[in-house]
Formats: structure tokens, C-alpha cells, sequence
DNA sequence: TAGTGGTCTAGACCACAAG
DNA sequence: TTGTGGTCTAGACCACTAG
């Protein structure tokens, strides 16, 4: 027999909770079974309702229920079995990476970011970053470099590149908002990015900005991001003290 | 205008592919439209047909139509606009992180994967590492220490726990087919794992296996990953090459 | 055999972008 | 205004699991 014997059912106001901007329905409903999950309503292990019963209780579709609970599974909250049931993953839940930037990242875990810029210039640069935003290796792109603090700690040195319709970002922006927090207020949607994780040792400076020895281990990251249009609006090169950050995903089977 | 003037319209057999296994359709749909996409059929920035017509050309409803599209959106392949289109991504395409084994991700990219077992042995171990398991404490693990090489290059050094139920494991059977392999062997299916990435110096012995100084930078992933009961089917931590391998991804915008 | 999720259909109406 | 994708419904049948 399944683990949790009886499926949990909860009342329709707690799982279609009422939200600001009049969302789709199966977000209401995906939004609502996250938060009876987060709060212990539905906890580890436990079996939900099935769909077709949810569906009527609630007065919704059964596709839109299935999109609603699809949508943490994919997550990696849910897992379901064909005739078995849907049933909470056991054990705690990590964050799963997204399109986000380190500053959001840091203050979604609780940690106060900040960020010292320390250089914005434009010129050009060698052609292996042309070539990641698509650009002639003549055109002359901005070039960002920041550090970026947790609760006082440096974490990260952040290295950005962006094509010249950027050209007119400041550092005083960079200093309050983050580059990504500072795209989006310009009209910008990332769409898709591409990323690559590795390791290598610190060079001199960035052992000193990270304050960490020369050639200790640092965790890289490097990024490019597309808009909708498909244009690259962003390369980075990054690297992290692997002391005090990592990169936590759920995997899900496809 | 949108770049691709004219939206790409291909034949119905070259989109719908027969597959051996009679899959869903809206696999068939979308594992044709990804072939036409790496074979150059739709090339970077083409405009795809509107989900309308493609229903009405291949005899499918829409729903069945846009799964197999969103399928490729959640790949990072297409993307779409309401009001707008479909198209295909600029850019050349990284493959996801998936719930594979390093030696599947090796033979899938062109390597030769090979393995030297180092360690197989059944007895109690830390409790960092029962705690991952959901064992109790006393409980004895299997554990399994191997190095991983490319094309004869040694690329990791994997570490594995896995509870009792794996004991009769042999290090031949290892050294042959990966991990993973053997448990999909012997039935059991990985639904869902949690892993974070890292990095640090090598240990000594780590130094010595993967041919690189001691205290010289590894990356290192650490992963649990459960079978569909949400029971724990083994943990491991691995530490890479940071010059001979990485993990790419591709963010989409949920 | 009963109950579950997986697939699929044939419509409908709406929101958004572009000309 | 037109055409696109986004949401939603109300069914149907099938495949798998457990008892």
C-alpha cells in the first residue's frame, strides 16, 4: 500500500488562493499546493488527491488541474505514479537554478547583498566575448566588473559584457539594483541562457577581492543570455568562493 | 517583421516520425521537430508554422500540437511570442543536465568512457552519509570508489553510498556498464535527485589519481537521488578535472 | 477488478503584437 | 484589424498498479 494511506485533501480556498494580478488557474492552484507543501499541510510523503476528484471539488478541468501539478513535478516537488497516485517527495527541497541573478539569489536565501563596482568602461575587448554576443570583433562593448557581497563577506567577482545599446548604464545603478534587476527596468526579458560551470584557481586579484589565497580554488560560471528576439544581450564570466557558495538544482526524470 | 519572413513548413512524415515503441505523438511530433532542427531543416531564427495550421495539417489536436512544442521551449530550442510566433533559437545549442550518469554524458559526447574500480566495500560509514540515505546510523552502506576516464585521460574520481539492498554489486559489473546502468538492471528507476555543485583543492590521493598537483582546483558535484517510492537509492560525491570537464545548462524563462 | 495517471480530441474565448 | 500564442473546458479512451 502507498505510503500515506488516505490522501490529504484540503479546502478549495486554501489551494486556489487568491493572488494580485489575477493569475492563470493552474497557477493559482500550483501556487497553492506549493504553499500547503511549504507550510506542512501536505507533508513529505504524503498522498494527494487524485485529479479527477480535485478537478470536480474544485470546479476546474482535469487539464487544468494536471498542468497545476505537472508543474511541481517538474519541479521536483511532486512525483507521480501511474496508477499509484501523486505523492510529495520525501526529504527537503533545494532551489532550483533559474534565470535569476546572484543578487536575487543571495536575498531569496535571507543573506544582505550588496555590491562594490569596481570598474565600467567601454572599449573593445578580444574577440572570444564578440563572439559570445554576436558582434563584430571591432564593435566596442561595456565591460562591468563588480564584487559582490553577502552580509558584508565577499562571495563573487562578476565580470559582464554587453553590447553597446548598454553603453549608458552607471555604476551608481549597478551599486543599488544588479545588472539583471537594472535590464529588466530598461524593457529587456531574458528569455534563454546558456551557462557553463567549472573550477580553476584565483588569479592575483581576484584572490585579493575574494580574500582568499593566490590560486586557491574558485567555482566559474559563465553565461550567455538571449532575449526574445534571440539577440545576446549579455555574456559573464564570474567566479565564486567555493567556501561560501554553491550551485544546488533538482533533477527531474524526463 | 519577424526575421524568418516565411514560417518553415515541413512535410507531415518528416515531422511525425514513426518510432519503434508506438510513443505518444506528441513525442513523435516533437523528437521530428527537433531532428529537423539539428539537421539545419530549421535553421537558427526560422519561423515555425502557427500551432493552428500545424494541428490542421497533421491531423492533431492543438493541445497535442503545443506539448510537443513546449517540450522543445523547455529544451531551450524554441521560442515563443505570444501575438508574435514560434522560432528557433540563435545560437548553437548546450545540452540540459539530466539524470544521467558521467558516463552516459562521455559516450554520448564522442568519448571513450572507461573505469577503473578502485574500492567496493560493505561497512559502516559517517553519518553525513547516512543522514543522505535516510539510514539509520548503525546501518552498514556499500561503498564504491572508482576512476572515471575519457579517452584513457582521467577525468573524476567517484565516490558512491548505496544501502544495503545493493550489496551483491560486484566491482567487474561496475567497470563495465556504469552505475547507473546496473541499477536500471535491476529494475529500479531514479525519479527525482538533488545535487550541488562545488569546488575546493584536491586531497592528496585525489592529486595522484586524476594526474594533477596536489591542492591543485576540482570541481565537485554531490548528489542523492531517489527512486519513485522517494526512498534513497545512493549518494555520491565526485570531484572533475576542472580543465576536462564542466556542466552546461540551458536556462529558460519560466 | 477498481482506481490511478497518460494521452488525445474539438472546440471556445482571451491577450498581445504588428501592420 | 488580423494573426499569433495562452488559457480553459468537457468529455473520451487507454495503460499501468494494486489488491
Amino acid at each position: 500500500m502507498l505510503e500515506g494511506e488516505q490522501p490529504v485533501v484540503l479546502p478549495a480556498e486554501q489551494l486556489l488562493q487568491p493572488m494580485a494580478q489575477a493569475a492563470p488557474l493552474w497557477i493559482r492552484l500550483s501556487r497553492g499546493l506549493e504553499a500547503a507543501i511549504a507550510s506542512g499541510a501536505l507533508p513529505p510523503g504524503a498522498r494527494l488527491e487524485n485529479e479527477v476528484s480535485m478537478s470536480e471539488r474544485l470546479s476546474l478541468s482535469r487539464p487544468t488541474v494536471r498542468r497545476a501539478i505537472q508543474e511541481l513535478v517538474d519541479k521536483g516537488l511532486l512525483v507521480r505514479r501511474r496508477g499509484v497516485g501523486t505523492q510529495v517527495v520525501h526529504g527537503s527541497v533545494a532551489r532550483q537554478i533559474d534565470l535569476t541573478s546572484l543578487y536575487d539569489d543571495l536575498k531569496r536565501s535571507g543573506r544582505v547583498p550588496s555590491t562594490r563596482v569596481l570598474d565600467v568602461t567601454f572599449a573593445r575587448v578580444g574577440p572570444e566575448v564578440t563572439e559570445q554576443l554576436g558582434l563584430d570583433q571591432t564593435s566596442r562593448v561595456l565591460k562591468i566588473r563588480r564584487v559582490r557581497f553577502a552580509d558584508s563577506v565577499p562571495i563573487a567577482v562578476l565580470e559582464n559584457y554587453l553590447p553597446d545599446t548598454f553603453a549608458d548604464i552607471t555604476a551608481e545603478r549597478l551599486a543599488e539594483v544588479g545588472l539583471y534587476q537594472e535590464l529588466h527596468a530598461r524593457g529587456v526579458t531574458l528569455r534563454v541562457a546558456r551557462q557553463r560551470i567549472g573550477a580553476r584557481r584565483a588569479s592575483v586579484d581576484e584572490g585579493l577581492l575574494l580574500d582568499i589565497g593566490r590560486g586557491a580554488p574558485v567555482l566559474t560560471m559563465d553565461r550567455t543570455a538571449y532575449d526574445a528576439d534571440g539577440a545576446a544581450v549579455e555574456y559573464g564570466r564570474h567566479c565564486y568562493r567555493p567556501d561560501l557558495y554553491g550551485f544546488e538544482m533538482t533533477l527531474v526524470e524526463r
